[in-house]
DNA sequence: AACCTACTTTCCGCAATGCGACAATAAACG
DNA sequence: CGTTTATTGTCGCATTGCGGAAAGTAGGTT
């Protein structure tokens, strides 16, 4: 899992994934707007973006390149690959009616927390979370919950790979603390955050643990001020936890 | 729209999403699966496999070469840059709820249907269909409500790019047929498939168009014995026509 | 209409890069 | 331990991708 620099690039394959990237990034962009963000000449950028663009990975409408559902295609099936996605689909929905809150499904790569699914709640809350997002395990309910469960060695891993930046004010910042973070969720067998991202949001997690690996978990979040009710809170705990253990029946059994 | 051919293509970045589209073909494959798959010497291969795989898009367990949710993420943020897709959500949802069917929000892209996005009712039926597949407009109920509000020449343009391949017994193969179906589809404002995908299924799809263009399509889905029933199906053509309405307006209005 | 300015596409010749054949190592299997 | 199979590394050559510059387009302005 460590990122061992290859020691053949293939230049242009890199070039062409940082092309599509700025285009994402810049939510769709002209030429123009490329040439200044992306490090290459005028006609070797053309080349590019026209090669992306006749292989159907890049539209371009009115002037402006856009990412084309072909990513959303290969992205669909990457998800699909994550066993844990089809037999959470259901489990998510009775969460997000039962809370009314927003339940999310997250799984873990390359170190990193992924937003897998979700389902809202009619009380649901609008984030800037956005699916198929890539956060730092240590400071989402949900990635201390996998980590809380995953082998020490892998906790230090992800670490030395990462950091533990901090994005929140109340984020973990050294080893000991997340240490202590993830002692105390092995005890209890869920995880929770106040501000999850720093807009006063607070979320609650469980872990999905199955055949000795660690599938990924499931999270609500709402406004810390709903959840800073004892009562709400227990119920959210509930929640995850039976979700949780439903999804990890499936996997065991499938 | 149509596939311009450049005049200077960048071969290694053809090359390179050429073997992740094998990745995902195979659905997740060793390096040895791949040397016959792929038309690269092994040495190559190796090269922009551990390329991709350094960049992130490629992730390797055990062995086996899979996509990274790398894609989806890039995925998610293509179908986001459709404006149909915020607007349509939540009227999905009360038509998956109402129907108890399955409910499809198809798009077009380069000529093509694309299922974006999907909500299930409790009756709803497990079809092979995939979010983010590339279907033939001329074969989908919604491929054809779609085509129907678009101008003759784009028509022909698709056409002429795709042709009309016959994907099920009775699926349409001339573009008389072709032109006599959009023409009753703009007269009833909905359009109608027995045998969407050839097993068993019939759907109704009614076109969303705002502002003089055709954002997309709202579809519903389920065996053909139930669709046949006369109530039955007005209470559908119903559904997604006042769904498209709803989506219509935010679209005008946003 | 002519001119201008900004943006996009094509042309050109050179050097670097990506290439496959082969070699070396590592893992699987008897 | 030997044999096969799978994966990674080396090397030198030809191709391909490269930037610079020029040509072509489109939209405004006088």
């Amino acid at each position: 899992m460590n990122p061992d620099p290859p020691n053949r690039l293939i230049h242009s394959a890199v070039r062409a994934f940082e092309i599509v990237e700025t285009v994402r990034r810049l939510d769709g962009a002209t030429f123009t707007e490329l040439t200044s963000e992306v490090d290459a000449s005028e006609s070797t950028l053309y080349d590019y973006l026209e090669t992306l663009r006749y292989q159907g990975y890049l539209s371009k409408k009115d002037g402006s390149y856009r990412l084309s559902l072909r990513f959303f295609d290969l992205g669909a099936s990457a998800r699909e690959a994550f066993p844990i996605y089809r037999h959470a689909r259901s489990t998510l929905e009775t969460v997000a009616d039962e809370s009314g809150a927003a339940v999310w499904l997250m799984v873990e790569e390359a170190g990193k927390a992924v937003y897998l699914a979700r389902e809202m709640g009619d009380q649901a809350i609008e984030t800037h979370e956005r699916l198929g997002k890539h956060e730092y395990l240590h400071c989402l309910a949900s990635g201390k919950a996998m980590l809380a469960f995953s082998s020490a060695e892998y906790v230090d891993e992800v670490v030395e790979r990462h950091g533990l930046p901090k994005r929140t004010p109340e984020s973990i910042t050294t080893r000991d603390e997340l240490a202590a973070a993830l002692e105390e969720i092995r005890e209890k067998g869920y995880a929770m955050n106040e501000h999850e991202t720093a807009e006063g949001v607070s979320a609650v997690a469980a872990p999905v643990v199955a055949n000795d690996r660690v599938y990924g978990a499931v999270a609500i979040a709402e406004p810390i001020a709903r959840m800073r009710n004892e009562e709400r809170r227990r119920k959210l705990i509930e929640l995850v936890s039976t979700a949780s253990n439903e999804i990890e029946l499936r996997l065991t059994y499938e």
